[in-house]
DNA sequence: GAGTGGTCTAGACCACCAA
DNA sequence: TGGTGGTCTAGACCACTCC
């Protein structure tokens, strides 16, 4: 057995998957574990730290460490910026503006955007393209009220790329479905209304600002893969 | 300013969103940073090793510590047990069987499951129920061959139930997509074939066993949420 | 009250890798 | 090859919470 913390993180997840901890026992002390392993407290901690964040230990001061009873699985999704997933691909990627108006949003978006009624909000359209055939339709309401000046026309490259790089490491949420292709995402793939579509929505902030409010329509078959 | 390493990483993190220092930047050394804030190096690098974790940070020996030019936005996902997820939305969960066979499986689940042609998997279905109202279709191929013992009926409880309690702690991959409900699909929701439908993909194994292959067909209007 | 995990310190050595 | 992050140590104090 190698050395360091992911050993001992190793060794004692082999144990949990044995069974030789099972489910809701109550497993030793740092103490006792690292006078087992031969190492300082703070390397049996950092292993069983990074156990506990995945959710297959709990731990509680004083009433110690135990294996987790349900294990709820929590997996890490990385989202990706589309481009760099069409070129992940080696596919070459394309981006078209389609529309770029000034407009009053529908309700839900205001909702979501936590904006008073009447506002007017810069509404994008555009398609972004994996190898000519397109990948996902993008329908954007973006608050041009932001903070960081003149925001540019996306003619050339998109929104979301000038997000990342000018209003990036802000907080949100993203919620994902299906749908059946509306009128305009018909139009974009040229499919039938009705097609199901794999949607991703995502809302974003910087703090109390709306900033901006995104539904991605990817192409039919799509599928997001993520490994626990 | 409270102390301790989460403030060195709010305060770090404080910088990076004023533009103090921007994408691609270069943040000082570890050595500097603990001179500056007037800790020990262990702690500011557990500020910092926590940023990076979270896609903000980029760290390399020798190199140092850049602001991530594209911040790759991470967010985990816990992935609800069903009856939990229906409990959590205060409605009645109910489960019913609603076929248990041995059969050969259809290739694409041979090939997740990395299994040789020929073999006879146990094929599940069952329908999960929120409030009397079905909410997921259950579609799995259970490997008889694991280890664990005798494998009980599944009329009373769920496969997954009795997974997760005996045979915790695999790995596996996870895939979502969008579908077209197919006639299985249909006459367990009571809707039109084709109507739209969230579907969820996962393969598990234990070493290289491979477990289940399980296909999970969400009612029509589902959404998945995360926060980022 | 007392046991446990959470955190911090001051120092050390090592692995990696750009210069 | 030198600078940087990654890790480990031995010890200490604190916060939480079960008893």
């Amino acid at each position: 057995m190698s050395r360091g913390w992911e050993a001992i993180r190793a060794d004692v997840l082999r144990r949990i998957q044995a069974r030789e901890w099972g489910p809701g026992a109550a497993i030793p002390t740092e103490e006792a574990l690292c006078r087992e392993f031969g190492c300082a407290r703070a390397t049996v901690g950092r292993a069983l730290r990074d156990l506990a964040a995945t959710g297959v230990l709990e731990r509680r001061r004083k009433a110690g460490t135990r294996v987790a009873l349900q294990p709820v699985r929590r997996a890490t999704l990385e989202i990706p910026v589309i481009r760099q997933e069409v070129e992940g691909r080696g596919q070459t990627y394309a981006y078209r503006l389609l529309a770029d108006v000034m407009e009053q949003p529908p309700l839900p978006v205001l909702l979501r955007l936590r904006l008073p009624a009447g506002v007017a909000l810069r509404h994008l359209t555009c398609l972004h393209s994996a190898g000519g055939q397109p990948f996902v339709y993008e329908d954007r309401w973006l608050n041009p009220a932001v903070p960081g000046g003149q925001q540019p026309d996306f003619a050339a490259h998109g929104a979301n790329e000038w997000l990342v790089a000018n209003m990036p490491y802000d907080a949100g949420d993203i919620a994902f479905s299906a749908a059946g292709a509306g009128a305009d995402d018909a139009a974009a793939f040229g499919i039938d209304p009705g097609t199901p579509l794999f949607i991703v929505e995502r809302t974003t902030w910087t703090a109390d600002t709306a900033i901006t409010c995104v539904r991605l329509a990817y192409m039919p078959g799509y599928r997001l893969r993520m490994t626990l």
